[in-house]
DNA sequence: TCGACGATGACCT
DNA sequence: GGTCATCGTCGAA
């Protein structure tokens, strides 16, 4: 049912896997009271010491990505084009700088909520399909970035296991990572309608 | 200091 | 399909 996911959880040292499992979770925030959350459709794994895509990559630390190298269950949070928030998932011990990136949630609560930030007028799949949505429909701004996803601003609760397929793709937007922008570090719900691309 | 640029999205044709 | 908003970050100077 649904219980917060504990510290544990975000220290194991294989990010791939763990972008894997968190698809099917619920991704909640409280910002000022009002509580929003959605189910987790898909993810990328980011690894700071063997992946071009990372901007930790090679085991590069700087003002913004020293974040990443903290022990994982932390929010990285960084300014995308100059306006957009893109929410990541900090894992593995300290000095291991990985990352899983949110890219596409299914609202499940607080809906009426995530319509209002999002000008909408009622839900639909484009509201939260795609990274910079996700952290606009659920309040997050760069303020979270370091805040523990095991306190009350921010959190991840284990979803109902229901059965999901999972489609295992190569990640959007790293085409500057050369060949390892061909790696099948993108993972979504199979036949979920929130994904944010084909 | 300064300049190039980006893990995107909204809107246009 | 194409354009472009907008600013923090980082490496060069």
């Amino acid at each position: 049912m649904a219980g917060k996911l504990k510290r544990e959880y975000y220290l194991g040292d294989n990010v791939v896997s763990i972008a894997r499992s968190l698809l099917g979770k619920t991704l909640m925030t409280n910002i000022k009271g009002v509580i929003t959350g959605g189910k987790i459709i898909e993810t990328e794994a980011y690894s700071g010491l063997v992946d071009k895509a990372s901007h930790a990559w090679p085991n590069k630390k700087t003002a913004r990505t020293e974040v990443m190298f903290e022990p994982g269950g932390i929010a990285y949070v960084y300014l995308c084009y100059g306006i957009h928030r893109l929410f990541n998932i900090v894992t593995n011990v300290k000095g291991k700088p990985d990352a899983v990136l949110v890219r596409a949630i299914e609202p499940t609560v607080g809906i009426e909520h995530i319509i209002k930030r999002r000008n909408a007028k009622k839900l639909t799949e484009k509201l939260s399909s795609g990274p910079a949505k996700v952290s606009s429909c659920l309040g997050i701004d760069l303020d979270h970035n370091t805040q523990p996803l095991t306190g009350r601003k921010i959190w991840i609760e284990n979803g109902i296991e229901n059965h999901h397929s999972i489609v295992e793709t190569t990640r959007i937007g790293v085409d500057y990572a050369g060949e390892d922008a061909l790696l099948p570090w993108r993972f979504y719900i199979k036949d979920n309608s929130y994904i944010s691309r084909k």
